[in-house]
DNA sequence: AGGATTTTCCAAAGCGCTTTGATTTTCGCT
DNA sequence: AGCGAAAATCAAAGCGCTTTGGAAAATCCT
């Protein structure tokens, strides 16, 4: 069933059949009821490659996921914002595609996205340090908002993200405040840009305090469970061990914690560990008393405010890019307690 | 840069230029290589709607993903199978569409989906026992393939799934071949049709050594770190406790463990602990000697297989539908050990 | 009633591509 | 040289929709 069935069913012009469906003034009423009937009865819908040709829009949002064949790992928090984002493109009746393109062909990528118009914008992905991205997409003029930021840009453009040096600052004072004078930080890549702000966040809550900063201190990885089960491990065989760990994510944080029971100690009583927490739909941090003090910032919401950014960037071009900085709460869960002594 | 714009400033018409584009024979190599040369050096890139509509063909592979509002819990083996598939896409050149759709709305979406022309065939996620979007999409005529299989479902249909029957009988069997006698399983939500066949693996392999089944030892909830603790904290406590424990993701399994210790009880030498492992790539199973004994399975191989397997499905769309069943792998970790007597 | 408006509807062009059917060019042959 | 066949190219229609510029119908006014 096309629009030109449609209308020479109901003995009108395809125009008129097409104006009453898009809600044109200048359509009776009486017809546009006797059209809107007769679309639903039919099982009428538009076809949106068409209707994309016709309007120039593609009604359609693009993800753009950087896969890395370094380490070829999915980051795990992409199905929460997507979940989120999709919400808000299912309301206004948008798509979403999504491109998974090899680090070294991004730009090759963008400009193919761009010119094969099966997208009107586009959320960029895992931003890093001075990520080329935002200058290029700038540059080829499709809207744009990146999720997280890039340090070292100084282009305007829109993003979402999380306070994560405030965040990481609050956590490490408040470990500070326990007592805690040898924390650890095990952190994401830092080349990541939420990664590298987490540390400076760290760095600033110890120096604010007087702390040294020590290096042996302070690990950089893909965040996996592993990871944070050998940094710990290691660490706490030291002399003198770190009492408290600050952990980038909720995965890491529990290789830190199998490493403290294997080392005989107890969590909190002995070794303290606070994490930044997505709040991943799968992998809740406990229910009523959370497992980890954490720093909490739902990256589903992330994806919702993301997306309703774009859409509103993409309906009046012409506005200034916007931003959102989204503040991660202090959790007080069963994972930090005074600095033993 | 569109076609005509290219056709005019090689001064051929569009038929030659599109024809030497898409590899026909029917134009001269002189001018094909004209032709390349010039798309390369004005970066011309077709516009995809223009073709799709042209062509009747989307170039875009659909990925509908049941949303329940019950617990809005994203599967968290998404991501890994997206990436799987997505390879394979991009080999072909072919674009991935996600779409969410809440629990009720499916028929209707899946039919817009169909209408709207944005796809050439989808993949179905989560498939539950006896699930009616099968039936649906043959009625349809959209070229699809699950992930996973329909119990109670007769129709032909393609699918790539896990042997999860055979998995879960084998790793039972496992145990008790370690002389556990009391084997708790921790499954997922059994409407789903993995989660149903993997109880039945393990019935079978209880059954088979005259086991009797307890209901009181097995559950059937959302795979969370929590619903793990919580049950297992529940069946250590009792007098007649478990000695083992099979999981059905490696999340739940961590829950088990955190329980296991909290018990003050020893992973493998106390209780012993068997999982499910989608080898998902942020949730890797240790390193060099795994911390779980696991059935693995590459969710992410997975996703490659049904991918491929839709591109061929879709190219000939005449031929009878495929199926792969993957087996998994068992692999001895560090969470299993002979029963304590 | 009859012209001026306003409202309602329509024919046709155009979005960027593919493809059919026709035309032109080239080539092999006597 | 001149013919027919093969090779190379082209013009135009069509995919399903929107939208411009009119035309027809309904309404309003004096």
């Amino acid at each position: 069933m096309n629009l030109k069935q449609l209308s020479e069913h109901l003995k009108l012009s395809q125009t008129t059949v097409s104006r009453a469906l898009n809600g044109y003034p200048e359509v009776s009423e009486n017809t546009r009821d006797r059209v809107l009937k007769a679309a639903q009865d039919l099982n009428y819908r538009p076809n949106l490659r068409a209707k994309g040709l016709a309007t120039g829009r593609a009604l359609a949002i693009g993800h753009v996921i950087p896969v890395s064949n370094q380490h070829e790992m999915v980051n795990p928090v992409f199905g929460d914002f997507i979940a989120g984002a999709g919400e808000a493109y299912a309301r206004a009746g948008y798509d979403m595609m999504l491109t998974l393109v090899p680090d070294q062909e991004e730009v090759r990528a963008y400009q193919n996205i761009r010119s094969r118009g099966t997208v009107d914008g586009i959320i960029v992905h895992g931003p890093m340090i001075n990520d080329e991205r935002i200058a290029l997409l700038s540059r080829i003029g499709l809207p744009f908002v990146v999720h997280g930021r890039s340090t070292d840009v100084n282009l305007p453009y829109s993003w979402v993200d999380v306070n994560n040096r405030g965040a990481f600052e609050r956590g490490t004072q408040f470990l500070i405040e326990l007592g805690h004078k040898r924390i650890a930080l095990l952190n994401g890549l830092e080349h990541m840009d939420f990664a590298f702000r987490r540390r400076k966040g760290y760095e600033t809550a110890l120096q604010v305090n007087g702390i040294p900063i020590e290096t042996t201190l302070m690990r950089s990885e893909e965040m996996t469970e592993v990871y944070g089960y050998r940094a710990a491990k290691e660490m706490l065989s030291r002399t003198d061990k770190p009492t408290a760990f600050v952990c980038s994510s909720i995965i890491t944080a529990n290789g830190v914690r199998r490493a403290i029971h294997e080392a005989g100690l107890v969590v909190a009583r002995d070794v303290s560990i606070i994490t930044h927490d997505d709040a991943l739909s799968y992998l809740e941090n406990g229910d009523d008393v959370p497992i980890f003090t954490a720093l909490r910032s739902s990256v589903r919401f992330a994806g919702t405010e993301a997306a309703e950014m774009l859409l509103s960037l993409i309906s009046s071009p012409r506005n200034a890019p916007k931003s959102r900085l989204l503040e991660a709460e202090l959790i007080i869960g069963r994972s930090t307690g005074p600095a033993a002594t």
